[in-house]
DNA sequence: TCGATACCTGCGCAGGTGCGCAGCTATGCA
DNA sequence: TGCATAGCTGCGCACCTGCGCAGGTATCGA
């Protein structure tokens, strides 16, 4: 197993086969990462509690979540954003009010995993 | 169920039930921000490199840390001492090689939801 | 004792983040 | 048509974050 690249060869190492293990352990950069942006959407309190409601409550409209919350209704509004840029929320407009709710399975997931 | 706080009463409300279910659902707010510190300790894509490490191989020294990830070992340290302060790993002192582990019991159960 | 090594720390910079404010569009009701 | 409401957006500010650099401390080997 030499799994260590080569601009790093010359390192001294103190174990050197856990290092190897350690780097297989790693994998592949991207998926971390994708692990990592996903964790950084439910870092913030304010919209793990957003993503809390929507996934215990179902559909709930915007000014409801900043009701909930105690957020304006702009800092919900841009929560949501980036959450639906991320493709973890999606909003159904029925007249003037769009109700949200999670649709990434990964997420549901972690929540479920986190608050039950 | 009138779980509006008073400071909030006067908002209106799109389907009022579904907000005190909403508000039910977040519960103490003391504990979705435990969750969204644990959660922002693995949203950096380094640090999640690291722990998952820590978690797969087992007890790992700095400098063998940095090699396996491709970090300099001023930021391993200080990703450690991030860590460390928030009780998610700890380390352990042989001679001057300081190895490390993971210790806190629900950052294993993520590591091992997310990475297997 | 002297040098090398393993790790830690303070400092500063570049970049990102969350949110309040003001203002916009679109929809519904009288 | 006129007005209130639901939601979205741009901008700016204060704050935080991660990391490189330089240097410090402790331990080991010669």
């Amino acid at each position: 197993m030499h799994l260590v690249p080569a601009d790093r060869a010359d390192r001294r190492s103190i174990d050197g086969h856990r290092v190897c293990e350690a780097i297989a352990a790693i994998g592949e950069a991207g998926r971390l990462r994708t692990w990592a942006d996903r964790f950084s959407l439910l870092a913030d309190a304010n919209r793990l509690a957003l993503l809390v409601a929507l996934h215990r409550t179902g559909p709930l409209a915007v000014s409801d979540l900043a009701t909930a919350t105690g957020m304006n209704d702009p800092a919900v509004s841009q929560a949501l954003r980036l959450l639906r840029a991320a493709g973890v929320v999606a909003g159904e407009k029925e007249g003037r009010v769009v109700r949200y709710r999670v649709v990434d399975a990964d997420v549901r997931g972690l929540l479920e995993h986190c608050v039950g």
